[in-house]
RNA sequence: UCCUCGGUAGCUCAGCGGUAGAGCAAUCGACUGUUAAUCGAUUGGUCGCAGGUUCGAAUCCUGCCCGGGGAG
């Protein structure tokens, strides 16, 4: 079979390495920042936008654009990329992880994707919330709409239909996403349940020639905070040769991200690209790295950037503090992003305060811009052999406040 | 000059006998496969002034001050 994508590595030490990964839509340059576009639109940006500030390849959602505007509708404008006016590398994301964000974790708080003590202290009233948007059963999930409120089903079959429509370089397999704080059965249960939907994933997927020939299936490792569960799932889908590569999904504990992503890595056959699904912040990334993930994706640069928040070298800063109404210099002196380039904090600042549009935008672009340089980076450093050096010289700042 | 409506948090207003609330603003915080230009916390008031009635008044009565509208 001819694979739509091929994973090439550059360098490597232990379990972290920077490499290429080729799509028909281009090549990612690993490790890499994937921005989030779920709704086939990064929020606030142009796709030339995207491109310019460096982003090589973006996500989108299966569950929002089946519901909104329909795959079909995305089908007949000739596919995600022609749809959205983007022709770089892209992925998208199967569905199941609303079964965790509508379903499992509604209604309690919002979606937590690290555990907390008190979440994990109070997982018995938990099971009691009966306001969810989904019920899950072993052939797939029913969803209410959080649109309008109509019911709808999916399955790993229905997942990869939709994502055939869309169609993106790589899709993802369609899993369950629990939430921290279920008991080592129902994560047992509820990993079993996602390995058969892995396999039915790849089948679904393969049954289309046409579908497989443009686009690679990446099947997605659970087993929450569990680590033999973990690797049980990592030697599962690491005896799936048709898949593409590998996502990393679930829950996690902030303090040991690394381990958890250690102990399935060195599981997974080192020739096929890793993503981690949903992380992160700039500590998470460098974690990831270090434990031999090679692509990333997460929400929070372009969505703290819409509500003020931006990244500096010496951490994060919330631009609506009143000190920077009066702060006529750059956000980070030294960023060569567009904002930075253009504008002063006080702008920014007015802008937010005004609750002007372009607010979110310039926030965004440097936002991505200062993760997707991190990563740009952290590759940089593993193909120059000084890593450690650099993520030292990094978090030292970073993480001082 | 008379009639009338109104004067409660920085702003717009609710409360109309039991000792004051909302939205916005302000200040700060949160956000990790986006139900998010979202959410949360905090600060902030001798209820125009002076009397009176009452156990108790922002609320009822009287006078005054200020503003809108009307009549002359």
């Amino acid at each position: 079979m001819n694979r739509p994508i091929t994973f090439k590595i550059e360098a490597s030490k232990n379990l972290m390495r920077a490499g290429i990964i080729s799509t028909p839509h281009g090549v990612i340059k690993t490790p890499a920042f994937v921005v989030v576009g779920t709704k086939a639109t990064v929020k606030a940006l142009t796709p030339e936008m995207v491109t310019s500030l460096g982003g090589q390849t973006i996500l989108a959602n299966t569950y929002h654009l089946y519901l909104e505007p329909g795959d079909d509708i995305v089908s007949q404008a000739g596919g995600l990329h022609k749809f959205m006016n983007y022709s770089g590398p892209m992925f998208t994301d199967s569905g199941g992880f609303q079964v965790f964000s509508l379903g499992a974790a509604f209604g309690e708080g919002g979606v937590t994707k690290f555990a907390k003590e008190k979440d994990v202290n109070s997982s018995q009233v938990k099971k009691t919330k009966s306001e969810k948007l989904a019920q899950i059963d072993d052939d797939g999930v029913t969803f209410k709409s959080h649109i309008d409120g109509s019911l709808h089903r999916l399955t790993p079959e229905k997942s990869m239909n939709i994502q055939h429509n869309l169609g993106a370089d790589i899709i993802f397999a369609f899993d369950e996403c629990t939430s921290p704080t279920v008991s080592y059965e129902y994560q047992k249960e509820a990993l079993d349940r996602t390995h058969r939907w892995a396999r039915r994933s790849l089948e679904a997927h393969l049954k289309n020639k046409e579908a497989s020939s443009k686009q690679g299936l990446f099947g997605i490792v659970q087993g929450g905070q569990y680590e033999d569960l973990r690797q049980e799932s990592a030697k599962f889908l690491a005896g799936m040769d048709d898949l593409a590569g590998f996502g990393i999904g679930g829950s996690f504990s902030k303090n040991d991200l690394g381990q958890a992503i250690k102990v399935v890595t060195e599981i997974l056959p080192e020739t096929k690209p890793r993503h981690l699904l949903g992380i992160g912040e700039p500590e998470d990334i460098f974690l990831g790295v270090e434990a031999g993930m090679d692509t990333f994706d997460c929400v929070a640069p372009t969505r703290i950037a819409r509500n003020g928040t931006l990244y500096t070298k010496a951490g994060k800063i919330n631009i609506l503090n009143n000190k920077f109404k009066t702060d006529f210099t750059k956000v980070e002196t030294d960023c060569t992003c567009y904002t930075c380039s253009n504008y002063t904090a006080a702008y920014l600042a007015h802008l937010f305060r005004s609750h002007e549009m372009l607010g979110a935008t310039l926030a965004s672009v440097h936002n991505l811009h200062f993760l997707v340089s991190l990563v740009d980076n952290i590759r940089q450093s593993i193909l120059n052999d000084n890593f450690e050096g650099y993520k030292k010289e990094f978090l030292d700042l970073y993480l001082t406040k």
